[in-house]
DNA sequence: ATGAAAGCGCTAACAA
DNA sequence: TTGTTAGCGCTTTCAT
């Protein structure tokens, strides 16, 4: 049995008004009462507890974080940013996991709304006009999408791909292929919008191809689909695409970046080893942001949040980076002629 | 505004317990009332505060997972799995990251303590005092480390060495190297335990290296170590440290399979894509059974839990495969040459 | 600066 | 089967 707030008072010979003001406006009570109760309270192990305090003041010191799949490699450095800066405003976070499912995303948000002070959505896969209906209900912030009304913190995709698209356009290639992600996702929308810019400013030729699924096998399906373009270079969704796509043309037959060169995005530590050139987000930074825009968000919400207040927090936008690593090369100088689609 | 109990009492025109029994015990209520309660909580759309009935019941349907480091890539599945499983049983999840600081790792038990009705520590850093002690407070279920009295998952690392080396030894290969990780890792006890017994049974030479940090620079780290040996053949404490070896002999002209033969442990992603050779540990299986568990446990602590009766609930033992990939071959005929240490 | 009292939303005896 | 009552541990007026 843990201690409560009145062992610590009857042992100090105190009411449970006082022990409860040493620990929340200790500067209400005098400085002897409360080195007393905070010794005593030492000695007992006591520790306000939050279920008790939340009922009264509405507040939890929890957060809820919500993403599509854990085990993707992008998310992981960015539940761990927010959960060290949550930790940081002593706040404990909830983390869920979708497994791609807009339906249990929209479920977890409501059943964790009541428990949590606000709630992170890491790349939401759900209809925005449901996003817009929870926002009303706790405080929200997403990541990696734009909703209106509901803060945000987004990458700047589009100079990335203008990045990406310059570079394989400096290096001579004439025919660039875009393997777009899901159609829901704002991430894929914003690539694409780029690439479809950077390349009409170059001159080169852009190949809208998808979409496909944005996991390893999305990237081995995109691989005959790029073959039956004259794209000698691609920009990929993002770095799991892009590395089933490498595999997948290598086993082929086909060099990269010697036939072929090829972008991904992300960054993820995978990218690295197979030495792809990617376009680097920042996720921890992104994480980082996201919980401080939250608690602020959350803040702004306790002391009569109208719905300026809610606009007032401004969307946060993080610059990428293009890592150029050994995927990437010359366009090569023979015209490569378009292959018919092998099997495996 | 949330809907509370007594909004929804008062639109039936019944008493809150009669609202509260629809929810906590619906079957001693009367079925037309209950249906009843139930259209009218689904318009008001009513949920039962889950702080306030954790206040009072003292269950909070919630757990706690405690991990070094979420970025580790070995974790994620198994904390998808285990957030996935706890869901089933209607249990959201808090997700701490330690950082690798025992120290933050046991200040987060105790703050999580009060919100969860049990807490998962997987490979859990701190000393065994501490958890005993904290195992007093809070029901506690370990991934990865046996401490007497907590009830653990363990993968059977023990047959997955004894595989490891006997398919080094069936090469050839009559020098075989252990690259250890953390000396106060229980994963890391065991296989150099069960790695000197092999060896001894197939009558061949094993080389203890190490202690290495387990990340990617401790394998880096570990490669000039290996050099150093006579070592043909490599089992590493885990992938991450066995690609990093991997990389780092390569650069140095060192070939494997062909010169030196290396082997894993996790199967991580990443191990796939560089074809290493690895003891697979099932980390979703673990997860699940170890939300199981911890369950049970907190369940069992419910309802008069005496020490007997948590000694009751049985650690559990995983199987672990060896995955052979491209990273192992059959011992070089010529005996290499140790080599002198060579810088970068 | 401290005490007294009310109550957050809910459950759990006990009565009826 | 339903209502009544007390109270979980805490904060927060309002007095003193």
């Amino acid at each position: 049995m843990p201690a409560t707030i009145r062992d610590v008072a009857r042992a100090c010979g105190v009411h449970v008004s006082t022990v409860s003001r040493t620990f929340s406006a200790p500067n209400l009570v005098n400085p002897e009462t409360r080195s007393r109760v905070l010794a005593v309270a030492e000695q007992l192990g006591y520790r306000p507890n939050k279920a008790a305090r939340a009922l009264i003041t509405g507040r939890t010191t929890n957060l809820g974080l919500i993403v599509a799949d854990i085990t993707n490699p992008y998310f992981p450095p960015m539940i761990k940013a927010a959960q060290s800066q949550a930790r940081l405003h002593d706040h404990h976070v909830f983390v869920a996991d979708t497994d791609e499912n807009p339906a249990v995303e929209e479920e977890l948000v409501r059943t964790l709304a009541a428990q949590v002070d606000g709630i992170l959505l890491c790349s939401p896969r759900m209809v925005t006009r449901s996003l817009s209906a929870l926002a009303q209900e706790v405080p929200i912030v997403v990541v990696n999408r734009s909703v209106d009304g509901i803060p945000a913190v987004l990458m700047d995709l589009a100079s990335g791909a203008r990045n990406a698209i310059d570079h394989l356009a400096d290096l001579g290639h004439q025919h660039v292929a875009y393997v777009g992600g899901p159609a829901v996702s704002w991430t894929n929308r914003e690539l694409r919008r780029a690439a479809v810019a950077a390349a009409k400013a170059r001159g080169i030729r852009l190949h809208l191809l998808g979409p496909f699924p944005p996991n390893h096998a999305g990237g081995v399906a995109a691989a005959s689909a790029v073959r039956e373009t004259p794209a000698t270079g691609v920009l990929a969704f993002n770095d799991i695409v892009a590395i089933g796509l490498l595999e997948s043309l290598r086993e082929a037959g086909v060099s990269v970046p010697g036939q072929i060169s090829l972008i991904g995005v992300d960054d993820i530590p995978q990218a690295e080893i197979v030495r792809l050139t990617t376009i680097a987000t920042p996720t921890d930074t992104a994480g980082r942001a996201a919980v401080d825009m939250l608690l602020a968000r959350a803040a702004a919400g306790r002391r009569g949040g109208t719905p300026a207040d809610q606009a007032a927090i401004a969307d946060q936008w993080l610059p990428t980076t293009l890592v150029v690593r050994e995927s990437t090369g010359p366009a090569p100088s023979t015209k490569r002629v378009p292959t018919a689609r092998t099997g495996s």
